[in-house]
DNA sequence: CGGAATCCGTGATGATACTG
DNA sequence: CAGTATCATCACGGATTCCG
């Protein structure tokens, strides 16, 4: 979830190595996290939908805090999943995009979102059902 | 993330309502928060491969603490994924399985890992050129 | 407008110990 | 074995301020 250090490699690891995300030091750990962090996800989606400013991505996400939305794009931007563009001129104007790698990311989060605003009425029922089961206990 | 308070839909709330995580207060944010979380994601795909008990799932699943694996899982089976089956022996036996609804999310989050895992090198040769190019500037 | 930097609370996280 | 309880920590995330 965090932004910060990543376990660095060592020169030995082969590249061949088959990454592991059940491995807790493996990089594809952090990177999942990065990707399925509460406003990657998000933002990922967003950004499927075509190019956008930081204004607008902070208005298309609804609570998101500039911070955080700063911060999930930094981590976006470094992994190689959004390309940001900064023209210069005043006032400040700065597009993001997805990258090709970012793209393929975003399909499936995308898909994982939209699942799940199709499912959350089946969801809240087997909350009830638990919530009223584990109160009769 | 959090396992707790979810927002309660009035009653006026139509069922026709298409949930939308852009909202915040959308339940459906706490659905896909508990799927994409941290050991949310990793606690599915394992299960997707078969049934299995919760030192199993702890071992499988590198760096969780005991803690953090049953609140995800306590999660994830009141959000109807996940079926919990407790032998009343000694000692003690539970086994974890996907509800057909959860299967549905694990496949498509063992998806998200499984490419992850295939794309680590891509995602950090991208981190090398970003962190170089901040490092001149 | 698009951030960066700072401060700061609090809740998630994890180690440890305990229980049925 | 499968948790629960307790506690300490720390990083997540919000609010605010400042800058190019």
């Amino acid at each position: 979830m965090s932004v910060s250090n990543q376990a660095q490699r060592q020169p030995r690891e082969p590249v061949t190595t088959v990454a592991d995300v059940n491995t807790a030091d493996c990089p594809s750990r952090g990177i999942l996290d990065h990707v399925t962090s509460r406003w990657g996800v998000l933002a990922l989606a967003a950004l499927l939908e075509d190019t956008r400013r930081f204004s607008e991505l902070r208005r298309v996400i609804g609570g998101v805090s500039e911070k955080m939305l700063a911060q999930t794009l930094q981590a976006l931007e470094r992994d190689g999943f959004v390309h940001r563009e900064a023209y210069p001129v005043i006032p400040p104007r700065v597009e993001y995009s997805l990258t090709p790698l970012g793209t393929e990311v975003a399909r499936q989060v995308w898909a994982l979102a939209r699942w799940t605003e199709g499912h959350v009425h089946e969801v809240l029922a087997a909350r009830e059902t638990y919530d009223a089961a584990k109160a009769a206990r």
